[in-house]
DNA sequence: TACATTAACGACCGATCGTTTGTATATCTC
DNA sequence: GAGATATACAAACGATCGGTCGTTAATGTA
């Protein structure tokens, strides 16, 4: 009747499964979510998980992959409809900070969750997160140069410092916007950016006045 | 034979529980420390923590209490000795890196550990966290104020704007440092700080050039 | 000295952890 | 259709979890 076929159907709960331990994860971790209540969660048996994965950490493995494409997706590719340079770079900021605000994880933020995790935990996962971040951090580092590159940045620019301070302003929004509630931390997350790359811009019409 | 008193010999031993407490959950997280680690690593019976707390819960409140200490007499109170203004300002944060790369605590810091596990889940031990870091932040707040006062920062600078860019910034080197070996991440969180207090600062006399 | 209190312990509890085993069923290959 | 493979499950495993119980020794109070 049903015409799935048993690598469809199998690849589809294999998907559905990644869906719900990354959403799980960034609320609880991915050492903190238990196999009993992920499979809880998705309407399995635990035990049914060992025919996809060999153990826990594969599961974790396959987890942090399908949360970079999901960041890839729904952070990076927005922003790369925004045009190159300057522009692209805030528009990456701000859909950060929408994708947080937006809620797609009840925890916020995957990774940064499962960073604090496993930054002082050696293993595979740990190497595994540390090459997504470096990714991510070089992709950044890379739209300031290009925006540099195209003169809408002072030449004195250091895009390593330049992407920290980027990076470090949108995730630490996570925390405390769910710490302390209310919306100005995402007033704040946006503001230091965007006063940034304007005193930076020698062309203010590029970027929002507030 | 010994001047002990049991209370005496208590406290000595409830404080040395409670420090290796702090440093183990700066690693795994307040949760994520198991009674039977903790007993091991301080060489005592985890049955006899029952003795100085109800439960887990409460020996996690404690230990929050006491990680605040730390950071007030490591932290804080250095950096009151610097001239109140931006140079305190700057020597907080300079205060506050010199923590991490001095590794006080194995994990980096404390409450960026528990932060990230306990910022989406209700209860005590979150309304505790949730305190300290609004303790801490109001602090930084307040110094940007005295700054401001003083007039040695732009009068137009938001005071909550720039305690949130100092904190993010600062406390982001956590992750970036152990993840990313090398120490350029603290450069780059010195750096910021520092450059984005000179633009503000009339007299940049007041801080170091770099 | 008599008695209460405290610190600390070993042994054990039910629950949950990740994982293994065995089995049933559906699907693909031939 | 026959045999191999993939999906999924229930049941159970040893280990570990937070926590309880009963006890011992030391210290305090009367």
């Amino acid at each position: 009747m049903t015409h799935d076929g048993r690598r469809l159907r199998g690849s589809r709960s294999r998907e559905a499964i990644l869906e719900r331990a990354v959403s799980l994860a960034s609320v609880e971790g991915l050492d903190g979510l238990s196999l009993g209540r992920l499979a809880a969660a998705t309407g399995t048996s635990k035990s049914g998980f060992f025919a996809h994965w060999r153990d826990k950490e594969q599961l974790q493995l396959d987890a942090v992959e399908w949360a970079a494409r999901q960041w890839a997706e729904s952070v990076v590719a927005p922003a790369l409809r925004a045009p190159a340079g300057v522009r692209r770079l805030f528009a990456l900021h701000e859909a950060r900070l929408k994708f947080y605000s937006d809620g797609v994880l009840p925890g916020g933020c995957f990774f940064f969750t499962v960073q604090a995790e496993f930054d002082d935990r050696p293993g595979p996962v740990r190497d595994r997160v540390a090459r997504a971040m470096r990714e991510w951090l070089e992709f950044v580092r890379r739209q300031v140069a290009e925006a540099a590159a195209l003169g809408e940045l002072a030449g004195s620019v250091d895009p390593d410092q330049l992407a920290y301070e980027i990076d470090a302003l949108g995730e630490m929004v996570v925390p405390h916007s769910r710490l302390h509630e209310g919306h100005a931390s995402f007033t704040h997350a946006r503001r230091a950016v965007l006063q940034r790359l304007r005193a930076l811009c020698p062309d203010p019409a590029l970027l929002p006045e507030d």
